[in-house]
DNA sequence: GCCGTTTTCGGCCCGACTGTTTTCAGTCG
């Protein structure tokens, strides 16, 4: 069993207990002991012999390695299989519901026997849930069209759509005069893959509090609302027409810090943090960090100066997520964590020549403008009909007209010339290692059939790599965000294979693929991979879908010198690379 | 159930908003 398998077995017992009405403390370790587990690199499974390095694990005691060994084992604990003989498993997915905590589904079961979505709606509609305390018609209004929503769309947003959204709804906030700052925080912020909801911060003149109300009016009655949820005397919260609910926050200037902070989360990490202020005597919320005797303020209005009060280093939000970031903080041994400034190159592109909108000069200049150094042009193989990929005879035609180019440029710029060609079934490439061997860049991706067993997947990378012309894996895992594929690849056994051939393993950045997530890259890291962030763009304006992907790389610790495009020429990149 | 720069017991993060409430419980982030 996996770890994220794993995980979900504690999160659901740790929901059971809610129901259940169970210490809150002692639910909390449960979650706590979920989000630790799945934040490991190392699988479970493989170390669960050895309780000490179980118990290593910050947040695993000796009770959760027992559970844990006991899952491995069984696939359950006693105590879940306790609470599902009271309970049903159907009254976790009411949990989901907006408005259905704890208390109400155990409430709506003891009371009504309902544990599901469809007798909850049936009772509703008849009426039932107005007997109940604290349940009036208001409650069962909202209730009803949650369900719907819920049934509808209970998906998340990827960060690239959640930030247009941002980005459209911020233009028209700062329409309203005396708004200065409009951060996104949450789960944006931090860099997520996905986000839930949105949460925008805003500060400014107009957000002082004897003058608020005239801005939260104005946010209040935007255009593109579809629907209003809350407002409040600073805080207004509504979805749009495509169901993604937004929280604007108006804050005044001096606790914008703290707030910034508060609302970025991650939730654990928060958490710790407070307690982090507790035992030095301080409380931190949403508006400052107070010394608990005289209510006085320490910090607020940066985050800087909320962490140093804190006796810490600057955490980047990328790094928010209670996995060892507040310790490392604290002993100054946070890494520098890579930047989009950092990055010399993108080696993976197409052009018109296949699918691409747009020409090799057009790429090359739009790199350019973009501080590129070098790029490299790898256009499709035949194997992809439907992007009208290259046979050999028309790859070698394409290398010349890169190689035209490139000297055009006159070297302000360097085109590589490359080819993403297909790895087949059988794990051979579908063009011949003559035209490779005429390749800068070969980049080598599986590009169909992740429906495959697991381990013929696997198979089929593990042969292409073999190649010696293959000098970069594309998109490794052949994960599509949102589409929630299982790892369609046993990607720690090609992480290490890959490492011993040299054989760099790109991180695709495009936000829609988002190939390696952060567990992905330490673990790459960890095998000693030579990683690349590419982007794989389409067009020239896809160049720009570095920043998600240099955001990953933030999200899994890793600094300039573990990627390979940071290298200052394409002649130092090529020296990195595979040897011909 | 976890954890230890007061502790192996006794703590464990914080505030806003909602609905149906004359004082608050539940949910949410």
């Amino acid at each position: 069993m996996d770890n994220i398998s794993i995980a979900r077995v504690l999160e659901e017992t740790a929901s059971l207990l809610e129901i259940d009405a169970a210490d809150p403390f002692r639910i909390r370790s449960y979650r706590r002991a979920a989000e630790a587990v799945e934040q490991q690199t190392a699988q479970l499974a493989s170390l669960a012999d050895d309780p000490k390095q179980l118990l290593a694990i910050a947040g695993i005691g000796k009770g959760m390695a027992a559970n844990i060994v006991d899952i491995l084992s069984t696939g359950s604990t006693p105590l879940r299989d306790e609470l599902l003989k009271k309970y049903r498993p159907s009254m976790l997915e009411l949990l989901r519901l907006p408005g259905m905590g704890p208390k109400t589904v155990a409430l709506i079961w003891s009371a009504l026997n309902v544990c599901d979505i469809d007798a909850l709606e049936e009772a509703a509609k008849a009426g039932h849930l107005n007997k109940l305390p604290r349940m009036g018609e208001k409650f069962t209004t909202k209730l009803l069209k949650g369900i719907e929503d819920y049934r509808k769309n209970s998906s998340r947003f990827r960060i690239d759509q959640a930030r247009e959204h941002a980005e459209r709804i911020s233009a028209l906030i700062r329409e309203f005069p005396g708004i200065d700052e409009i951060t996104p925080a949450g789960s944006l912020r931090r860099g997520r893959e996905t986000v839930g909801d949105l949460d925008l911060l805003v500060t400014g003149p107009a957000c002082e509090p004897d003058v608020v109300a005239a801005a939260v009016e104005h946010v209040a009655s935007l255009p593109l609302i579809d629907k209003l949820l809350a407002r409040g005397q600073n805080k207004v919260s509504f979805t749009l027409r495509n169901n993604l609910q937004v929280d604007v926050r108006l804050l005044p200037r001096a606790s914008y810090g703290a707030a910034l902070q508060y609302f970025t989360g991650s939730k654990m990490h928060n958490v710790a943090l407070r307690q982090r202020a507790i035992k030095r005597g301080m409380t931190l919320n949403e508006y400052a960090l107070l010394r608990v005797e005289d209510n006085s303020i320490v910090a607020a209005a940066t985050e800087e100066l909320i962490y140093r009060a804190l006796d810490l280093d600057y955490i980047p939000p990328e790094l928010r997520e209670n996995s060892g970031e507040l310790d490392a903080a604290a002993n100054h041994a946070l890494p520098e964590l890579i930047t989009l400034t950092d990055i010399r190159g993108d080696l993976h592109m197409h052009t018109v020549e296949t699918d691409g909108a747009h020409t090799i000069r057009e790429m090359a200049e739009a790199a350019l403008s973009r501080g590129l150094q070098y790029i490299a042009i790898t256009d499709h193989s035949k194997n992809l009909a439907m992007t009208n990929g290259m046979d050999d005879r028309r790859a070698i035609a394409h290398i010349q007209r890169i190689r035209e180019i490139d000297t055009e440029m006159r070297g302000s710029i360097r085109v590589l010339a490359g080819i993403e060609v297909d790895i087949l079934a059988e794990g051979e490439l579908d063009l011949s290692d003559d035209t490779l061997a005429q390749m800068d860049i070969v980049v080598a991706s599986v590009h169909s059939r992740f429906d495959q067993p697991v381990e013929q997947m696997t198979d089929r990378i593990l042969r292409a790599i073999e190649n010696p012309y293959v000098r970069i894996l594309g998109h490794p895992t052949g994960r599509k965000v949102l589409k929630r594929d299982p790892y369609a690849v046993h990607i720690e056994t090609i992480l290490k294979r890959a490492s011993e051939l040299g054989v760099a393993v790109e991180h695709n950045a495009s936000p829609a693929r988002a190939d390696l997530n952060d567990l992905h890259l330490r673990l790459a890291k960890q095998h000693g991979c030579r990683i690349v962030v590419n982007t794989d763009a389409h067009s020239t304006t896809e160049l720009d879908q570095i920043r998600y992907g240099i955001t990953q790389l933030r999200r899994a610790w890793l600094t300039a010198a573990d990627i390979l495009n940071t290298q200052p020429s394409a002649e130092a990149l090529l020296a990195q690379l595979r040897p011909r």
